[in-house]
DNA sequence: GTCTATATACTGATAGAC
DNA sequence: GTCTATCAGTATATAGAC
């Protein structure tokens, strides 16, 4: 069955290191976890980082190309096969389109979410050299999805439309990031680790802000609701 | 006009070591940045810190413990302020209390923003012993702005007013953490480091989603939304 | 490919002179 | 209060045996 030209899923030390990486930087950040860690937690040697990847960030690097193109693949995925409707796609499922491969894990590529939860961590520590992979990877993907909620909202400027997809971004990484702080002032009722309470909660949610008029340039910088 | 008995802003070596720790910190996270690197920064000797703040999480817990009170103080005082007219504060309101403070730079604290920044980087590490410090700072004012939001929002349960507060914190952090992804896609027209121009933006897209109706809790745990 | 051993640098923390 | 000096531990990375 374990074809040598091809191996599917054969828990090579390399295929270890990667999993224990993500699960661990995930957790921690990238400085937070040692390579001894990642290699520990792999059940390998530690100089097998080294062979493997050239070095620590390299190993980083590894963890997000095996995610990024299965994930904007199916979400763009998603999004044609929404647009392919008469009328085109409703806002709604272009937010689909886009956050449901980010929270929920495809039964082929697992971890799918927790790679969420590593880009929400690692996008706040100084990840200038990662800043390459992540630009080539998801800059394209992100215009797309702006086009497409644009078309569905012609009432909006593309500043707009770029704001809040902005907004949507943070929630998406919070929610992600499995954040406990809800959690425990909601006495466990909120529970954004359940992907699908999530996406029910944040898809409407989501939809009529991004419906919302088209916000008035103020002439004053300070603007106030204080004063109705 | 400095009075040796409560001397304003004297620039004692305790003083720097907390303004280049809230710097460093809110750059590169708490494990990503040495005491060393803090005390170069602030010009002063590493032991320092030993002798200020016993070690390096006692500089960040000082730090914290430094803008939280000032933080949500402002925050529920503008919150009183907004309520005490004829039908209570407005959603928009009760949002900006909340919001403005958290971004922009109080003429008298500076370094606002830049702590809501650092709240965002250290809120994905590993801070189990700041845990403590959040919730006896952020739990009880979390808990009255749900109230404000629920008291403007009678068509909603509890639990969705919870789930939109944890999507606005996401959108806040977000903003706070200066997340240039969005300046790049934009060409440089959205600017979250612009605190007035967020705001603008924020506030009325947040309004709007709080409006929303309610969620229905639906029967299948797969809700989408390719069937209309 | 996988291992041991190690080079080299940096980490947080502290003892003790002044 | 501030300094120097230094400890013990850990970091990443690599050289070289097998």
């Amino acid at each position: 069955m374990n074809c040598p030209t091809m191996p599917t899923s054969v828990d090579g030390s390399r295929q270890k290191l990667l999993a224990s990486a993500e699960r661990l930087f995930a957790e921690r950040g990238f400085s937070g976890v040692s390579v001894r860690d990642i290699a520990s937690g792999a059940g390998v040697n530690s100089a097998l980082v080294g062979y493997y990847f050239g070095n620590k960030l390299g190993l980083l690097s590894a963890v997000y190309l095996r995610h990024c193109k299965p994930l904007n693949e199916e979400r763009l995925r998603m999004l044609r096969e929404f647009s392919r409707q008469p009328g085109g796609a409703t806002l709604e499922q272009v937010l689909e389109a886009f956050l449901r491969p980010a929270l929920v894990d495809a039964p082929d590529h697992n971890g799918r979410s927790e790679f969420t939860r590593l880009r929400s961590i690692i996008s706040g520590e100084n990840s200038a050299l990662l800043e390459e992979t992540i630009a080539e990877n998801f800059d394209r993907p992100g215009r797309t999805f702006v086009d497409a909620l644009a078309r569905c909202l012609p009432h909006l400027t593309r500043e707009d439309v770029l704001w809040r997809f902005h907004f949507l971004l943070g929630s998406l990484y919070h929610t992600g990031a499995h954040a406990s702080r809800i959690c425990i002032l909601s006495g466990g009722q909120c529970d954004p680790s359940n992907a699908e309470a999530s996406l029910a909660q944040l898809i409407p949610f989501m939809a009529a802000a991004f419906r919302s008029p088209q916000v008035l340039t103020e002439p004053a910088d300070r603007l106030s609701y204080a004063a109705v």
